[in-house]
DNA sequence: CGTCTGAAATATGTATCCCAAATTTGCAGG
DNA sequence: CCTGCAAATTTGGGATACATATTTCAGACG
């Protein structure tokens, strides 16, 4: 069966998700008031999953919750892609460095595996080949911080970012970035195969700082 | 009124914290199983508010969810406190540098107060300077963090480390490491006041980095 | 005309019930 | 005695009902 439940391993992963691109499309826009009520009969669900999904919102900082009875969409402050990177760089910096000394031969097998993948579709010239590139990427990058043996720091890099920003930002790349985005994957690989962390960590703030370059060249301020 | 309810204005914060307590005490001990009722009937409430205990702590990275209904205490690695002062020194470091920047004349001013309430109970004679010294350090730290105004710093910095766990290790300060903490405090402060980024993150990095060498001297390996 | 007070409307927190899915148990067969 | 399968129990997700705290708004008073 491809849709093995109609609607039951969903229902509050959904109110999250469809709350959350609300906010970052803008359609609940930045200090508007937000009711539990009022998202349940939007969302065609009760209350309870509408609860867990604020409760992971807030959490994750895209609702504030004011004294007592009020709960509002966050604002956002101008350099939020910056902040992004800035955060991107300091932790995968941090579980490169880690990955470096902590990954399996699996995963150095993995990293390698995808960075070739990359490589493969690397300048693309069909639409495929961007999707490709994209997840290769994700994988890529989630690898690592699940190589780095730390638990506490994959759920903060789950909330650290948004990964649909980063796939977005790819169309824009020029050739020449992309060439080198992906030789920066390939010299990552090889560096945690060769057990040098500071090879690693470098490698990865490099490529971070040269990603923010290519993706900050239109829009300053994107949302979230 | 200095206590307004017995109960009313905790119930579900209650059972977050019963329960976290419980996995850092060990009497939840790693990969227990949980389950929603007889978490319920322990603490004497129904299972809305353990739910969002659970959801909460599983997001924390405290408990986790394996496939189906089993709920599970976390397995924590064995340099998780290494873990924790790495990111928290990357994070706060960032956010001093940040604070210097774009701190209210309200956020130094009141760096400035918690760092003043430190020094006058240092070194600490009673059990209540071990309180204040405690609280106001959590809230100098909680501070930089509002000051640097970045929203996911904030969020992320909730799930970075079990402040909990700083308050604990402080009793095990020598005189000699209160005193250079408190000094540490005074000149972050004064670094922010005098709007040097560069001096302000570096400072914080200190501390943080003597912080985890004064923590470290009993057990390398903590709870969370 | 502005401000304060209080009552109604509104929002969240908590308890309880129901349901579907998963886990465990128990029985039959090899 | 072990294995396999199905029934029974357990577990977590969702909906609903109720209690309590907060917000709002109108009207009275200065």
């Amino acid at each position: 069966m491809p849709e093995p439940q109609t609607t039951k391993l969903a229902a509050a992963e959904q109110a999250y998700r469809s709350i959350r691109a609300d906010i970052i499309s803008g359609a609940l826009a930045e200090g508007e008031r937000l009711t539990e009520e009022r998202l349940s009969q939007d969302l065609g669900v009760s209350r309870t999953p509408v609860r867990d999904a604020i409760r992971r919102l807030t959490h994750e900082g895209f609702i504030v919750r004011q004294s007592g009875y009020t709960t509002r969409v966050a604002r956002f402050p101008e350099d939020e892609m910056t902040q992004v990177f800035d955060i991107r760089q300091l932790l995968e910096g941090y579980a490169s460095e880690r990955a470096a000394k902590m990954a399996s031969a699996e995963d150095i097998a993995e990293l390698k595996r995808l960075s070739d993948v990359i490589w493969s579709h690397t300048p693309p010239t069909t639409p495929e080949d961007f999707t490709r590139i994209s997840e290769a990427n994700e994988a890529f990058h989630r690898r690592i911080v699940e190589a780095a043996r730390s638990p506490r720091l994959t759920a903060l890099m789950s909330m650290a970012f948004d990964v649909g920003m980063v796939v977005r930002t790819y169309r824009r790349y020029s050739t020449r970035e992309l060439e080198r985005s992906a030789g920066h994957h390939r010299e990552i690989a090889e560096a945690i195969a060769a057990r040098s962390p500071d090879w690693a960590g470098a490698a990865m703030r490099t490529h971070i700082r040269a990603a923010q370059s290519a993706a900050g060249k239109s829009d300053a301020a994107a949302k979230p």
